[in-house]
DNA sequence: AGTTGGTGCTGGAACAGTTTCGCTAACTGT
DNA sequence: ACAGTTAGCGAAACTGTTCCAGCACCAACT
């Protein structure tokens, strides 16, 4: 409701020098537009054109991440099925690269005109995403949760689909069963160990932290994870992948050094897209509704406009979607 | 460089009937939105905030086509990459479903503040593409390529590595080589069957028509082809693709009915992305760096840009990205 | 020492787009 | 025939941005 002609008469400055301070313009003395930025955050300055309030919502990524994995591509369809009916517009931006130097991203956001933003992270980068929401910025981060009160995110529960997945193998009789996760974790990952752990002290087999391989979460990390495989003596007999381009890997290296899928190893992987249908055989995998995701993210993202205009200030959204086990061709009873 | 008092002005109508005539308030008389649509395109009226021009380059999807494709997230990719240099910003959106009705699409695009539209369509679309186009307003079509003058687009040659393709697996000695494209044609495509066609010829093998095959560009049209194929008394030793999901579903579905590849079937597929390594055998495909086309096209529109201004009205930018055809794993001598 | 020129920063004013309010004219129901 | 309603338009108010002028300060030159 403030407007930049508000803003400077609080400050007892000229509107052309507010405006100046939110658009990042060097002309103004640092210390103005300090004050300048202290006073829009407290004042809850949303940019206008003309007399219409802004509607842009942001997909941003925070950190080293980049567009491209078919679950980004998934995530912002769900999000423009419901953002155009409401007469926002999607912006694509990467935070790091937008915001100028000295600039918060608040600030960053509101010199674009976006009212929200949808943040998609890296594990490494989610101190950024702690940043904006505590810069009181209203954001929904996708794919990653957070302990912290006062910080929105959505994300899908693979808990119980990981536990769904590890009953399956030892209802084939498999004992020696391993879980291989990214290096790096995040509470999405720690879920999906969680879940393997359960099934298999439930169903009575122990827990052996050799069978817990961290690998870097590319197709790359698969094929050296089978070439380990290969040297020893009583490897696992099934394989429980936490990310989708592993298991993609370790699927072809297993079969290029003449092991059969599922008789010498069963696989169970994970996937954002279709990409269990692309293998041979296909893949029995965890699945994740992306598409929905996105449409859970919008919807937090604007229960959190209302909810910020109630002074509920520490409140967040958190919703979690449920993910499924579909069982095709890389699994099968163990082979003695 | 024509505000909405100087469409005003010209039309004797008052800045505020410009201004909702513009966003399409259904309060206006369709007579006279009509004459302000003119007015805005005779003049070349562009929108700003406050006194500054607005920096939205939008990228637009035409016609049925989702966002989804691993092409179309590198395409953002190089986009983007070039864009915020330049303080553009990206914004995604469905033409068909952001325009409202009896609005244009430069008028949508306008109302939204977008200086340029990079469009991406299907071959079903096309006339949709031409259509901004002649409406003159900027914008570059990817992917597609067009006959008539004023349409600019970016598209990769595909002719080349089309014929490399079809030469690789004849100097394997393959003689019965079929080409499967797509259902419905697009001027990419035609040049890929072209390639093929010359290929052939050059080497002394004979056309026959039988051996183009039509299917639609999906995984479940590669199954299907090859459930055709396992029927047919003298089948084809090698197949060339033109798309990168049916030559997935072939391999798979290949090697479901215990055909080896490439002993029994030799592959070529296309790829826009990492598809080629994750199936096994891994993939001979042609590739395409999408990308660099993405920073070709941004590049081309920024051109349009400052051509428009000069007038050049009927020039249109043209740019060709060459495709590689990268030898993998799919592909063997013909086997007798 | 006084003057001159440059530079960093700010404010007034002009200008861009949008919306609110009010007016007019036509239409509609009784 | 008349009151009420509604579509359509314009004046004015308001929002954000930039151009231009000005002020203060500093450095340097004569």
């Amino acid at each position: 409701m403030a407007s930049i002609r508000d803003l400077a008469k609080e400050l007892k400055l000229s509107p052309a020098t507010v405006s100046r301070a939110l658009n990042n313009n060097p002309l103004v003395a640092a210390e103005v537009r300090q004050r300048v930025l202290n006073a829009a955050n407290k004042l809850q300055y949303v940019p206008t054109i003309g007399r219409r309030e802004t509607m842009n919502i942001a997909f941003a990524y925070a950190g080293d991440r980049s567009i491209g994995s078919p679950f980004d591509a998934a995530l912002m369809e769900g999000l423009t099925d419901r953002m155009e009916a409401g007469g926002f517009d999607l912006l694509i931006l990467d935070v790091k690269r937008a915001v100028h130097p000295r600039e918060t991203f608040s600030h960053m956001f509101r010199r674009k005109g976006i009212r929200g933003a949808v943040l998609r992270t890296t594990t490494a980068a989610k101190d950024l995403c702690i940043q904006i929401a505590e810069e009181g910025f209203p954001c929904v981060v996708v794919g990653e949760s957070f302990d912290r009160d006062g910080i929105s995110f959505v994300r899908s529960d693979s808990l119980n689909s990981s536990r769904d997945a590890v009953h399956h193998l030892i209802d084939l009789k498999h004992e020696k069963i391993a879980i291989v996760v990214n290096q790096v974790d995040d509470s999405d990952h720690l879920d999906r160990i969680a879940g393997y752990q359960e099934a298999m002290t439930t169903r009575g087999l122990k827990v052996d932290d050799r069978l817990i391989f961290r690998i870097p979460a590319k197709r790359e990390g698969g094929i050296q994870l089978i070439r380990r495989l290969a040297a020893m003596p009583d490897r696992p007999t099934a394989l429980f992948f936490a990310d989708p381009l592993p298991a993609i890997g370790a699927m072809m290296e297993a079969q290029n050094i003449g092991w059969h899928i599922p008789r010498d190893l069963s696989i169970i992987g994970f996937d954002d897209a279709e990409l269990r249908f692309m293998v041979n055989p296909t893949m029995t995998a965890i699945c994740q509704d992306a598409r929905e995701l996105g449409r859970m993210a919008f919807e937090s993202l604007t229960l959190l406009f209302s909810q910020k205009g109630r002074e509920l200030q520490n409140s967040a959204v958190r919703r979690t979607l449920p993910t499924q086990l579909e069982c095709h061709g890389s699994t099968g009873p163990v082979c003695s």
